[in-house]
DNA sequence: GCGAAAATACGCAACATTGCGTATTTCGTG
DNA sequence: CACGAAATACGCAATGTTGCGTATTTTCGC
């Protein structure tokens, strides 16, 4: 079951987004918050949440400030705007706060559904609109000259997720909350970490995953 | 009926792709053809195609040429990029020549699936590996730097120095013996930078010092 | 189903970091 | 000169990190 919450500060569309999820009998519903104070919050006493689908203009926290909080805290949850803007600069601030993906509000279920799959699968889930300024966002970039080839570490995928979480500066503690394993285990993967990259301590570690192109 | 065609030469991969089309009935698989050449030709006959599926590496003509041929002659076409390669330049190669999306070859099929439909729907459809490059071109590219510049965080001279040592992962003790000041020091110093970017460990600082253009 | 790799988990011990309090000295500005 | 900000410095206690050993369970390809 994918725990999906939900941050919009109009209730009728936070209603309509709701049954829009419920239609599908893979989502549980956890929490509607109407702005980004809420949120967290609720993922302060309980953040066992897969998905969270996020407004941008709100009271109180808007959908910016409160996903650069939330992916800087608990770095494996997955969030996708939503708003009614399509600008460059809301999809921008978006991806930078630590966004995944960036839908319209005017998306039909199927598409929200796919979306949150999209999400929990490390992609990046857009509205059409959004997929068009993005693919002009990469036309534009320069084309890159450091194609420097990065190495391989051979870290496996759990190894880089714990290792995102490091370099956000949380504890092994806060990290094996977030990914629901023990003390213990986070600090074997973080041995294993070390040594594939040849270091020993946190900062080297992200130091060289950064230059490596691992994060 | 959505019409598919595939362009890839290793026959091998080709029939792994044409078996994971076919097993849903909205695909029709019009086309197979080895090379950027074979398609062309093919498509000079009968344009009737809604998606094609891409490969990036084949002999006579390859995969970013075929797409800028095929996509300024039949831009109603919709052409997903399909390739071992996950690096930086051929996404960007790919998107340039008229790519709408980019997956990496060992998906499953309801992943193609979903692709298709989305490419249709103008989307960007994405595998999880290019869909991190993609969020790390379009973060590279930001022009809102002054979203963050914003803020100043009234960190001294010294501090700053500080915060350089600590972000090479270099102890206090050694940070002490390269500033000449005594390990009490850089303690104090380190602990006032904490409260200043109000964070509470060194990584945390790190992290808030490279976003908000300090380091 | 076998075997390898990965993920899970814990204990011990050494060492490093962090938070708080306190205090003196240095330096530039009004 | 007086004031405040910055830099200097140390002690104590709590917490976090790192390295090493050991061990079980899970997952995945052959």
């Amino acid at each position: 079951m994918i725990q999906i919450a939900i941050v919009e500060d109009i209730t009728r569309i936070a209603e309509a987004l709701k049954a829009k999820i419920l239609l599908s009998p893979d989502f549980k519903l956890k929490f509607i918050a109407p702005n980004g104070a809420e949120i967290i919050k609720l993922l302060e006493r309980d953040h066992n949440v897969d998905v969270i689908i996020m407004d941008i203009n709100m009271p109180e926290m808007n959908g910016i400030e409160a996903t650069n909080l939330i992916s800087q805290r608990w770095p494996q949850i997955k969030i996708v705007m939503s708003s009614v803007f399509d600008d460059e600069q809301n999809l921008f601030d978006a991806m930078l706060s630590g966004a995944c993906g960036y839908l319209l509000k005017d998306e039909v279920p199927q598409k929200i559904h796919r979306s949150i799959f999209e999400a929990l699968e490390g992609g990046m889930p857009m509205s059409a609109m959004i997929a068009k300024k993005a693919l002009q966002l990469i036309r534009k970039s320069s084309p890159s000259q450091n194609v420097q080839d990065q190495f391989d570490y051979h870290l496996t995928e759990r190894e880089i997720q714990v290792l995102e979480q490091l370099s956000k500066g949380l504890s092994y503690e806060q990290i094996a909350d977030n990914l629901f394993i023990s003390y213990g285990t986070v600090r074997k993967h973080v041995e294993n970490i070390y040594r594939k990259l040849e270091v020993n301590n946190r900062t080297g570690a992200i130091d060289k995953a950064q230059k490596g192109g691992i994060l």
